[in-house]
DNA sequence: AAAGAACATCGTAATATTGCAATATAACAA
DNA sequence: TTGTTATATTGCAATATTACGATGTTCTTT
């Protein structure tokens, strides 16, 4: 245990839900949120905003990028980030999804 | 370590992250989608539906529920849970927000 | 009262995640 | 070449998560 079951469920499902889980960490939506805010994707600066060490840092980047939510590609020194919309897009309209239609009833 | 380190980030962000890691399972996606196909939502068969031991998946209702995302109210021996739209919502205009006005100049 | 149904909670083992220091790599500059 | 800058990788300790059996709890039925 401590492993996710993910057998029982849906490919869907589990790709959904592996999205979500690449949000689920304060670091990374930080990293986000940096990247909707900046002017062009570069974000070798990235170190000096958030309140992690470089290593850290670089986990939570190969993490949304494993996840497909950033794009990365070298440009010299530095490498550029940046959103991928079409997982966002995704997920948003996973989120969207659930609210059409729903009959709040009871609760 | 192995814990979250929340400090140096905003509120906001750090409520954001804890929304998307409550979705962060392939279990909780599951319940989430059972949820919105049921007509009624009271979920006491959830546990014929879900490949988990039925204390599993109350941990897993319980996560949920504390993150806000459903709601659940007792209904005699059975327990009614549903949707928490205004969560669901609030995660969805995050997302919008990433593909607005959005420059893809790079990548 | 006794039994059953539907959940919740406790305890615990297995595994995953987080964060960082140390170190590696790769590109560029002097 | 040597140094510097930017990022990645490794290794590891601390903590969190996941899953489930056993056991509570709270109603309802008989």
């Amino acid at each position: 245990m401590g492993t996710t079951k993910s057998e029982g469920f849906s490919t869907e499902t589990n790709e959904i839900a592996h999205l979500f889980k690449a949000l689920g960490h304060p670091a990374r939506i930080a990293i986000i949120q940096f990247l909707r805010k900046q002017e062009t994707c570069i974000c070798n600066d990235l170190v000096n905003e958030l309140p992690l060490a470089q290593p850290t840092i670089s986990q939570h980047l190969k993490e949304l990028k494993n996840a497909g939510i950033i794009q990365g590609s070298i440009s010299g020194t530095s490498i550029c980030y940046c959103l991928n919309l079409s997982k966002i897009k995704e997920l948003d309209a996973f989120l969207a999804s659930l609210s059409y239609d729903q009959n709040q009833s009871c609760c």
